[in-house]
DNA sequence: TCCAGTTGTGTTATGCTATAACGTATGGCA
DNA sequence: TGCCATACGTTATAGCATAACACAACTGGA
């Protein structure tokens, strides 16, 4: 889907972002472990090391409503942003999406309570267009 | 801090959520737990499922970032409308704020791509004024 | 009145998510 | 060579959440 290339990857880095990359919707840390159980993988540590890792280099996003993980759409421009989420609770597809906007309002409101932002989580679970035209 | 009355709640929802009322920031359902063992309660599913109908009253709120509960701070209006809070990684402070616009370009952009959105999250995670003064 | 359906409850067991603490290996560099 | 930083592997454990079962209390009809 994405480039996977990235100057300093490690082994098990590249193995687990080849496998949120290759993946239809985010994975959970322990599908990530049984996905790559054939390539020595076998303790959960091994999986979250290098999550945090592709994290830090922006490669990876979490989902923290739902808490997992995939890897980042646009991984060229890893500008590290303020990103929004739709995630579809049905096929589990996500949308990334920027919108300046949005990023400046709450920048604006940290602004004026003095509040120092280190991460910002905005995510919308729903329905995406496909599911939702099948919904009960 | 907040008004606890509501219609119809039962005892457990009741003690769950003064529980979260009287702490200084959000609880963990397992320290809720502990906080109402001399009440009675032993095991988490009467905290879960206590929370299940507070957070359907729009009484109490969920962080997703930290896995977390709070009393809602404004919940004579239990408007279930998009609400963004800001958390303290230090003190665990919250304090929680609704913006028209954010909501609305969120809204917009759901609306453009034909996503039904059932749940918006907004998290900001960092550091209150008085923590950030303390600061490293 | 009695029955059926719904909601809340209590309990045990289990599953999923994440990290602590230890030791080892490897690569860069003075 | 010796040191340091980083990655790795393993075991154990902590923290968060739900499944499945049984029982009690209430409600609204037939």
């Amino acid at each position: 889907m994405t480039a996977l290339s990235h100057p300093d990857l490690t082994r098990n880095q590249a193995l687990v972002l080849k496998a949120l990359d290759s993946a239809e919707g985010p994975l959970g840390a322990y599908a990530i472990l049984d996905a790559l159980r054939d390539k020595g993988f076998r303790a959960p540590l091994q999986v979250y090391r290098a999550l945090d890792k592709l994290l830090e280099f922006g490669l990876v996003h979490r989902l923290e409503s739902i808490n997992a993980f995939v890897a980042c759409a646009h991984p060229e421009c890893h500008a590290h942003s303020t990103i929004a989420f739709a995630i579809c609770e049905k096929c589990g597809k996500v949308s990334e999406f920027g919108d300046k906007e949005v990023e400046g309002r709450l920048e604006s409101w940290a602004r004026a309570h003095n509040f120092k932002a280190s991460k910002t989580t905005i995510e919308i679970r729903g329905r995406c267009e496909k599911c939702a035209e099948e919904a009960a």
